[in-house]
DNA sequence: AATCGTTCACATACAACGTACCTAATCGAG
DNA sequence: CTCGATTAGGTACGTTGTATGTGAACGATT
């Protein structure tokens, strides 16, 4: 039986993922991956599950960049470690974002992840239900605060797209949402690399003084 | 200048939300709620700004569900109050996350939760960056929650779905994933609900005694 | 009351998408 | 060298979002 031969899954990966990087998602469809490759559109088929599965390919492509340092000193060091070496490969890719927070993604990289992620917690002093529920809390943090920087009221308004969600925010009535107001001016200049390490440390500081009954 | 006549805009909401918790996302286009309405396609274009605009509409039919109780003890008790409100809107219709976690959404609704919560959080000492932050982990937490029940790893395999996840985990090398193995048994029986508050309850412990400079 | 500009409802039409189906080329095994 | 299996990729179809055009319905003006 002969294997996949003009192309392997990962030469896709990493053309779909810079045709997503550069041009967006809505760029990223079986014709233009097939043209980029210099073949025809169902030859993708071979390689990858349909639409579904070349959506996945991207969020593989992604994770597949994760780095962290090892578990090195304290457990609360080894989770800080891994969910910023997470949040940092989802961030350096944007337009990635909607699929990585859409897809359950069961791929090698992802679960080493979590594995590590897991591992560090568990030397916290956590098991069973507890672990889960500290594992939900890290994970959902960085998903979370990439779709917080992506599509909340208050994410900073990024380059290409219509100006200003922020001037939306600005010209609301004052006495109804003064504090959404003050706050928007915040939001303008923030660094998100600083913001997620405060608000990482904010979860990490709940896990430390939470009790554990698991 | 007359207005639309035929259709109110709460209508198109309401049956658009309805036809996504029914027959799921897929099912939400321009020519199926056209039909559902008794009407044409190109007629939702009176209403909608395309496409983009029909999935903001499903967002803001959720957001607009958000009840909550209102601020009356101790701030952290408020937080915990807007969270659990905005959450069990979004997990009454789980079909509609997807859209949720990828449109920035500026609709009254989700302003006014915004707004909530910023006021409980201030009203625990926080403003400026801090307040941001806070902001950010909060919001962060529930949508990443909400994501992480859909697509983490570690998700509940949720009915119609192609069965089991969890088999597949079951089904790595034990000596690289032993953490991962042994606690995708924990999430197969968890509630979410409890989940959910235990997880809430590490962030506000986490607010509560992480110091403020803002 | 007659007119006019504006707005809505909706049919038609089209480009682009995902993909089912089919054919020819290409490989390993015997 | 032949045979079975697998890949490459062309063609074609149904479905999608939407640009465009046409009538009808309304409020305001004369």
């Amino acid at each position: 039986m002969p294997a996949p031969r003009k192309f392997t899954r990962e030469q896709l990966r990493t053309v779909a993922l810079a045709m997503v990087d550069e041009e967006g998602l809505a760029a990223l469809t079986m014709r233009s991956l097939a043209s980029a490759l210099g073949t025809g559109a169902m030859t993708i088929y071979n390689y990858v599950d349909g639409r579904e599965g070349l959506e996945q390919l991207v969020t593989e492509a992604v994770m597949a960049e994760a780095r962290w340092d090892d578990p090195a000193g304290d457990w609360t060091e080894a989770v800080a470690a891994v969910a910023v070496g997470m949040w940092r490969a989802v961030r350096a890719h944007p337009q990635a974002i909607p699929l990585i927070l859409t897809r359950r993604s069961l791929d090698p990289a992802t679960l080493l992840a979590a594995e590590a992620l897991l591992d560090a917690l568990a030397r916290g002093g956590r098991s069973g239900a507890d672990l889960l529920i500290a594992f939900r809390v890290v994970t959902g943090f960085v998903s979370g605060f990439s779709q917080s920087e992506l599509a909340s009221p208050l994410a900073p308004d990024h380059g290409d797209d219509s100006s200003t969600a922020t001037d939306h925010i600005r010209s609301l009535p004052a006495d109804r949402f003064p504090r959404l107001i003050a706050i928007a001016e915040a939001a303008t200049g923030s660094d998100p690399e600083t913001e997620f390490r405060a608000g990482l440390s904010i979860i990490l500081t709940g896990l430390h003084s939470t009790p554990k009954v698991g």
